[in-house]
DNA sequence: GCCAACGTTGGC
DNA sequence: GCCAACGTTGGC
């Protein structure tokens, strides 16, 4: 799961302890969301800094949460076409777990895993959310070293 | 700041 | 349903 650490770093969560992943405005990335379970751990990934990469660990709390934002027409994320009945967008809540002893770059990333192996590392992709492999998660899970 | 690689919008 | 125009993401 990428944010911007300028807009929400994995310090803020640290601070927060938990946070709704709200503001997620693409049908692909809103769709791997209701796919997740409580309990499922997620990467938090840094993105648009340098260098971009994984940086920590987080597990969902709750899921199929309708996100507020939408219906807050001073929010960047308010979205006029969304109604109550029919709200279109949700996320789950995150606890923050640690940060990794052995951080990951981007480069690091691509220099570890094919693009098949780790989608977050293929060209082109922007999807600020996107699933991982089980296998290639428990592999990562060894390359970031511990949680600090 | 540039720009590739998308996704979205809206006219037709 | 097509597609041009436009907007956004995010690495570089």
């Amino acid at each position: 799961m990428k944010s911007e650490p300028d807009t929400y770093g994995l310090g803020d969560l640290e601070k927060e302890k938990t946070t709704l992943w709200d503001g997620i405005r693409n049908y692909q990335a809103r769709n791997f969301m209701r796919s997740m379970k409580i309990g499922d751990q997620a990467f938090f990934y840094h993105s648009n800094c340098k260098p971009p990469g994984i940086v920590g660990l987080m597990q969902i709390t709750a899921t199929k949460i309708i996100d507020p934002t939408q219906f807050d027409s001073q929010s960047k994320y308010y979205d006029s076409k969304s109604t109550e009945i029919n709200p279109r967008w949700d996320c789950v809540e995150v606890k923050y777990k640690g940060e990794f002893s052995n951080k990951l770059s981007l480069e690091d990333l691509k220099k570890l895993y094919t693009d098949e192996e780790l989608k977050v590392v293929k060209k082109g992709n922007r999807l600020s959310i996107i699933p991982v492999e089980r296998k290639t998660a428990e592999d990562l899970l060894l390359n970031l070293g511990k949680l600090i």
